[in-house]
DNA sequence: GACATAATTGCATAAATGTGCAAGAGTGCA
DNA sequence: TGCACTCTTGCACATTTATGCAATTATGTC
């Protein structure tokens, strides 16, 4: 594993890994449509600028995607993508060809 | 979604979130036996209690666990458990039953 | 007991991060 | 053109976090 996909890996993880932007994912996660960020807004307590820097950033970690319709900006999450990416980790977690014997044996 | 469960989930995915904790994860999944700490200090170039402390943390997410062989504490990635926990949050995000419509349908 | 090795902890520090508020940019509508 | 609405950005600030070094604890060996 490379330092550069090292490094992706983790910034994924770190987008993830935040209260208020893992509160975002969930709620999108129940959203059949896309939702405006006005609509986010009312899941997580926080500044409407709040909510918009994390869109963002879950948007360059590619774990959601938004449309401009007018003044509005719709967001939906890339439910493939990021089931994609958290199964992929889990089957290399669990992917014993991968394993090697330690430094004493 | 209830916040407690919330805060716990992003606290796993934080651990995961950091390059050199990371780099610890991926070098145990290669390893078939437990490691102690010395021998993990070698993937990443950092100071031993850096390493120290990037243990701790990932022990107290259930990631690894560790166990104490005279003055070595040997650790070991929870393959299982940090699957299963990221093969949830799949299920979760692709889990079609959850959805529900959006604020104009 | 003296010393080496393994790991943790205290401390200082620099950088990153989350946040709110106010201002600004872009868009739609009367 | 004026106004309302949606979203972003600039700025300041407090907190968290990652890090290295030095000291300390705990254990094994001679």
């Amino acid at each position: 594993m490379n330092a550069v996909e090292t490094q992706k890996t983790a910034d994924f993880f770190k987008a993830l890994g935040e209260f208020n932007r893992l509160s975002l994912v969930y709620n999108l996660c129940q959203c059949e449509s896309s939702q405006n960020a006005m609509c986010l807004c009312d899941c997580c307590s926080v500044d409407a600028s709040v909510v918009s820097r994390h869109l963002k950033t879950l948007a360059e970690r590619g774990i959601v995607t938004f449309e401009k319709v007018g003044r509005e900006k719709t967001y939906r999450l890339n439910r493939e993508e990021v089931a994609t990416q958290l199964r992929e980790l889990a089957d290399l977690i669990e992917n014993h060809d991968c394993k090697r014997g330690s430094h004493d044996d």
